[in-house]
DNA sequence: CGGAATCCACTACGATACTG
DNA sequence: CAGTATCGTAGTGGATTCCG
């Protein structure tokens, strides 16, 4: 079995800028964040730590665009902006905290891993 | 309830650098098609596609140092490499496979909600 | 508050050439 | 074949400033 379909496909497919928005650094953490509950935006900046306003920004709207999530504005002042999953941003989130769950459940492991890999590697240098 | 201990762990973890190296461009393909089979080097680089030599190598000197993929040489003329997955890289492929379904499955959807946001945002500029 | 716009450093990444 | 080394470019992403 040299190569499957799916290989195939997905290789030579336009869907892969899909993949590439979900295996992007910050959306895994944005959608999980948003899969409790919906956010406003400097609230999920904080949420997810360590993003630049700009880039939520473009997350945010990679995110819309690709209808994952909603953007709602109210008309107060100062304005009000909450972002909320859609249905198809919900199942997305759920994979994608399976794959922030299994970080945090092989962080130990990996650690070790690397360890032997660098002493392994680096060699004495004096 | 404001925030969970796991969102706030996560948020502070080193292990989010984990998570970097799954939500990565290549990652998921790199491991699907290693989870059907051992590929060597330029077999794999094939199989990926699109990938550039440097970022394959790259990659693969990540995930071997993580210990998910291992790298066994043997010693003939010309060289031959072998990629395969451990037991760790085994069990992130099954993740990051199911993500990749997810985006061939919501392809279609996904490029109907970017129709709508771009005749919305792009207003007539005549 | 929630952005957009500008500036700038860094590095990701591809192309090319060379090695064992 | 399976890399490493070097270079150049294009894009990533932070800091800052300004606007509704």
């Amino acid at each position: 079995m040299p190569e499957s379909p799916w290989d195939i496909y997905l290789r030579n497919c336009p869907c892969r800028d899909v993949l590439d928005l979900l295996a992007n650094k910050w959306t895994a953490l944005v959608l999980g964040a948003l899969s409790r509950r919906p956010h406003r935006f400097g609230e999920l900046r904080r949420a997810v730590g360590g993003i630049s306003q700009k880039m939520l920004t473009q997350n945010l709207r990679a995110l819309e665009r690709d209808g994952l999530v909603t953007r709602t504005v109210f008309p107060t002042t100062p304005p009000t902006v909450e972002y909320a999953l859609t249905e198809r941003g919900s199942s997305a989130s759920k994979l994608l905290m399976a794959v922030s769950e299994w970080s945090v459940a092989n962080f130990d492991g990996i650690l070790e891993s690397r360890k032997g890999y660098d002493s392994r590697v680096m060699e004495p240098v004096g």
